[in-house]
RNA sequence: GGGGGUGUGCCCGAGUGGUUAAAGGGACUUGGCUGUAAACCAAGUGCGUCAGCUACGUAGGUUCGAAUCCUACCGCCCCCA
């Protein structure tokens, strides 16, 4: 067997948790370069939220490896298969979206996708344009090539089974969808997180019965949001998203635990594993401060970056205002003899949810006035055009009147 | 189809007629320390300018009074067929 170890090779199977096989990748890449035929490289992507996180753009970026290396990235947005949502890693049924929702969050996604991954060498599918054609008697032949104790084996099911929870019969056929994706496209490779385990198989299974020769499956680590615990996922609100602003990129990433930095850096950046060594074996704080100027810049450019960076000195390091500070008007409605009580006013500058948390704040001595903490949660300030207003650590806002 | 369970706040979970806006934990918020890290400490987490209002699957009912009792409905789980 052709004992493949070149750069490209190590560069596409950096990080990587499991790769089945590692022996058929290396005589795939082999044959693959003796004939100059790229490798169709699949990823399947549920536009389920149109928001792309730092964590989708794992796969994301291994896949861009893999153009690099000259291959050929088969995108798969599952207009289909999110109709029936993913339970992989799943401990309820999730909420199926409509057809049309899908439509309008891969438009966004799309958007996002292009700013890691190569237009040039992408082969852009849509699964509905294979499941639309399927009988209902097609269907059911689909069911039939897998079991149910092969279904209940895996992890997320058996908890629930267990668990007296609930499995709806739909979320069974979702793994079936994937691996019948990879069928269609006749993937050499499909990429995903640890968490499709089973789905990757399951295409190597159905592309073998369909005498095809069977993909890769190569899965990745979960990228764990910032609260360094749970995976990143926007309904944790833990997620650090590709379109955030370069302040919000840089402050989310500053607030990382330190031991997630290895995998933000290995997992999030195009850097290289000796760079990535070098920085480690700095201070953390500095080291930290130098993967949220990465990430910034990765998606806004070099020179968000830096502004992102002195923005954040400005502001933590030296107690300063953040250069851009959201405006909020008054309305004549609020303003009593030229004062607006400190509780309203912080509600309806967007800052609190509700007037009980903006009194909270206040009470905590969470709420100044150009650096001055308001004392009362029953105070009326007096407004002055440009007064600067700040709840908690990072929520400016600058008041205007009129 | 028959029988047995179960449904509480963001999540888990206690509570079976009366200071129960509801124990405890997680999560989160604000403050302190700091590196917007971790750990730790403190306060807090339905709404309401504080009088009050609304909440324990949904709708009714019993009662001076219900998350707690009754009826119906809905959802979910288990066993039998």
């Amino acid at each position: 067997m052709a004992f493949v170890e070149d750069d490209a090779f190590k560069e596409v199977t950096r990080g990587a948790v499991t790769v089945d096989t590692l022996e058929e990748l290396q005589k795939k890449w082999a044959i693959s370069q003796s004939k100059s035929k790229p490798l169709r490289v699949k990823l399947g992507v549920d536009p389920t939220n149109p928001q792309l996180h730092i964590g989708h753009a794992v796969p994301l970026r291994k896949l861009r490896q893999f153009q690099d290396a000259g291959h050929l990235a088969v995108l798969i947005i599952g207009d289909y298969t999110a109709c029936v949502g993913d339970p992989s890693g799943r401990d309820k049924t999730r909420p199926t979206l409509t057809h049309d929702q899908v439509r309008e969050n891969a438009e966004s996604y799309l958007e996002q996708a292009w700013k890691i991954l190569d237009q040039e060498k992408t082969e852009l599918r849509w699964n509905g344009d294979w499941f639309r054609e399927m009988s209902f008697l097609d269907v059911i032949a689909l069911c039939g090539r897998t079991t149910v104790a092969r279904q209940l084996e895996r992890d997320d099911f058996q908890k629930r089974f267990s668990g007296g929870l609930p499995i709806n019969l739909h979320e069974f056929i979702y793994p079936l969808m994937q691996a019948w994706d990879s069928v269609q496209v006749q993937a050499d490779v499909e990429l995903g997180g640890t968490d499709q385990t089973f789905n990757l198989l399951l295409g190597r299974d159905l592309m073998r019965q369909e005498g095809l020769d069977a993909q890769v499956c190569m899965t990745l680590p979960l990228l764990v949001g910032t609260d360094g615990s749970r995976k990143m996922s926007k309904t944790y609100g833990n997620s650090i998203g590709i379109s955030d602003s370069p302040e919000d990129i840089f402050g989310k990433t500053m607030s990382i635990p330190d031991e997630a930095m290895r995998d933000y850096f290995t997992l999030g950046t195009d850097l290289s594993l000796s760079e990535i060594e070098d920085r480690l074996a700095s201070s953390p704080r500095e080291c930290k401060g130098f993967l949220a100027k990465t990430m910034v810049r990765l998606y806004h450019g070099e020179t968000a970056a830096e502004a992102a960076e002195q923005n954040f000195v400005n502001i933590f390091a030296k107690g300063g205002l953040p250069d851009d500070i959201e405006e909020f008007s008054v309305g004549g409605d609020l303003i009593e003899d030229g004062k607006v009580w400190i509780v309203k006013l912080v509600v309806e500058a967007g800052m609190a949810p509700s007037n009980n948390e903006a009194r909270r704040n206040v009470q905590a001595g969470g709420v100044r006035i150009d650096d001055v903490k308001v004392p009362d949660a029953d105070d009326k300030i007096e407004i002055k055009d440009g007064m600067i207003l700040r709840v908690g650590k990072r929520k400016f806002r600058k008041i205007r009147l009129g």
